[in-house]
DNA sequence: TCTGGGGTCCTAGGACCC
DNA sequence: TCTGGGGTCCTAGGACCC
């Protein structure tokens, strides 16, 4: 007999903005907020910052006035300690059931199947409780019998204080309650367009979308929107997943701290993205058959001309090695970078994926592959023990005069030494 | 001065084939 | 007037997620 489904989503509360308070206890309390690669964009917010009404996704030079005037303390994001951080909360999520998924870098699905239903918000407050206690992470826990219903419980339980973090929609007249109270934008899978759409057609909850007709929605939505509806009647359409399948696409991309207007320098950062790409690659086993280069100018800025372009590559043998990728895509990006542009933005995707036991080799192949695969595994082992820079190719350029600002950036507390030294000599 | 990055899935439409 | 029809594969673009 298969047990009837029974999920739980933990997620943690404000997660980059926790990271960082969790080694600056004096930031209890206080307006935080942290920042998207090259201090762009605000990507999360302490509860004091969101009371000031600072926006999710809010270009960082459009709050400033408000976070000067309240003192908000800024974070450049640290991805390092973040990661870490989210390490630690997960393996903790592990000791209390076998199955976790891991969602995002501060999301979980647990599978609760089984677990005796009189007992389960009890036993999420005992998971918060030992999360909190471990990693010094907040969390809140939705617990519901598919994942949209655990997301929807998830996000009252975040903000509705009379459940203290653990809301179970499994308990009679919850779930209708907390869809009542749901805006439909809100609904796990439902974004801007569609919420746009949905409202003008009158439907503005949660609890209105589960209410709709499969046939209406399978026509405004198709068969997502259909499993969707499903999801949140209690009907599970979206299982666990234990093992994250190997990613089809790697990208790597970066806006630049600033303008970038020399092809020297646009090479040099290419380089450096293919090098990151190239060592995810290889992370997962993979080879890759096509390459892609892109460039763009600052699309905010219609006075200055607008260069975007991309240009792909069919690489003759698939490869993960650094070198050789870095060939194909510094002829690339010659090909289609332009004098006389102020770029704003490169990046670089890796397609065509295949796992690396698997690749053909190639009778007029050049290259000795043997001695290059030793010397990536040794690059690898050597970088990830001291410093993902310690060995790079030269095409990536030393000084990096383009790289992107991080002039807020914490410590990377859980994983640097060197910079804990600092801290402390300081 | 200043506007992130990295993914996934689905669909529609064209090419191609028999 | 009327132009076969249906399957498969691929790609581009749209929508979404965090």
């Amino acid at each position: 007999m298969s047990l009837s489904p029974l999920f739980a989503l933990v997620d943690c509360n404000n997660f980059y903005v926790s990271c960082e308070r969790v080694f600056n206890p004096q930031l209890e309390g206080k307006p935080v907020v942290a920042l998207s690669n090259n201090d762009g964009c605000i990507v999360a917010r302490s509860n004091e910052a969101k009371a000031l009404g600072i926006k999710m996704g809010e270009p960082f030079f459009k709050a400033r006035d408000v976070i000067e005037r309240n003192g908000v303390v800024v974070f450049s994001s640290n991805y390092t300690l973040y990661g870490d951080m989210s390490r630690r909360v997960f393996a903790t999520l592990a000791r209390f059931t076998p199955e976790v998924e891991i969602y995002s870098i501060d999301e979980a699905f647990l599978n609760l199947a089984g677990f005796e239903k009189d007992n389960v918000t009890a036993y999420g407050q005992r998971i918060r409780a030992t999360v909190k206690q471990w990693t010094g992470i907040p969390v809140s826990i939705g617990i519901a019998e598919t994942k949209t219903l655990a997301k929807v419980a998830g996000h009252v339980a975040k903000y509705s204080a009379k459940v203290e973090g653990v809301l179970d929609l499994t308990i009679p007249g919850y779930r209708k309650k907390a869809l009542t109270m749901t805006h439909v934008g809100d609904v796990w899978g439902i974004g801007r367009r569609l919420t746009r759409r949905l409202v003008g057609k009158g439907i503005k909850t949660a609890l209105q979308l589960s209410e709709v007709d499969d046939g209406w929605i399978r026509k405004q939505m198709g068969i997502v929107g259909v499993r969707m509806v499903h999801e949140l009647r209690g009907i599970c359409c979206f299982p666990l997943k234990l093992s994250a399948p190997p990613k089809k696409g790697i990208t790597c991309s970066r806006s630049f701290g600033r303008p970038v207007t020399t092809l020297n320098e646009m090479k040099e950062a290419v380089a450096a993205y293919v090098s990151r790409a190239a060592l995810e690659l290889r992370k997962q086993n993979s080879v890759a058959g096509h390459l892609t280069v892109y460039m763009m100018t600052n699309r905010f800025k219609v006075k200055e001309p607008l260069h975007n372009e991309e240009v792909s590559v069919k690489l003759p043998v698939a490869t993960d090695n650094t070198g050789e990728l870095i060939h194909y895509a510094s002829g690339a990006a010659e090909k289609i970078f332009k004098v006389g542009y102020k770029y704003k933005k490169a990046g670089v995707i890796l397609t065509e994926l295949s796992p690396a036991c698997q690749s053909q080799t190639d009778m007029f192949d050049s290259l000795d592959r043997n001695r290059t695969e030793k010397l990536m595994t040794t690059l690898d082992s050597v970088n990830a023990c001291m410093g993902s820079r310690t060995l790079q190719f030269a095409a990536q350029g030393t000084a990096q005069p383009w790289s992107m600002r991080c002039e807020k950036r914490s410590p990377s507390y859980t994983t640097n030494w060197n910079e804990l030294l600092e801290v402390k000599a300081s």
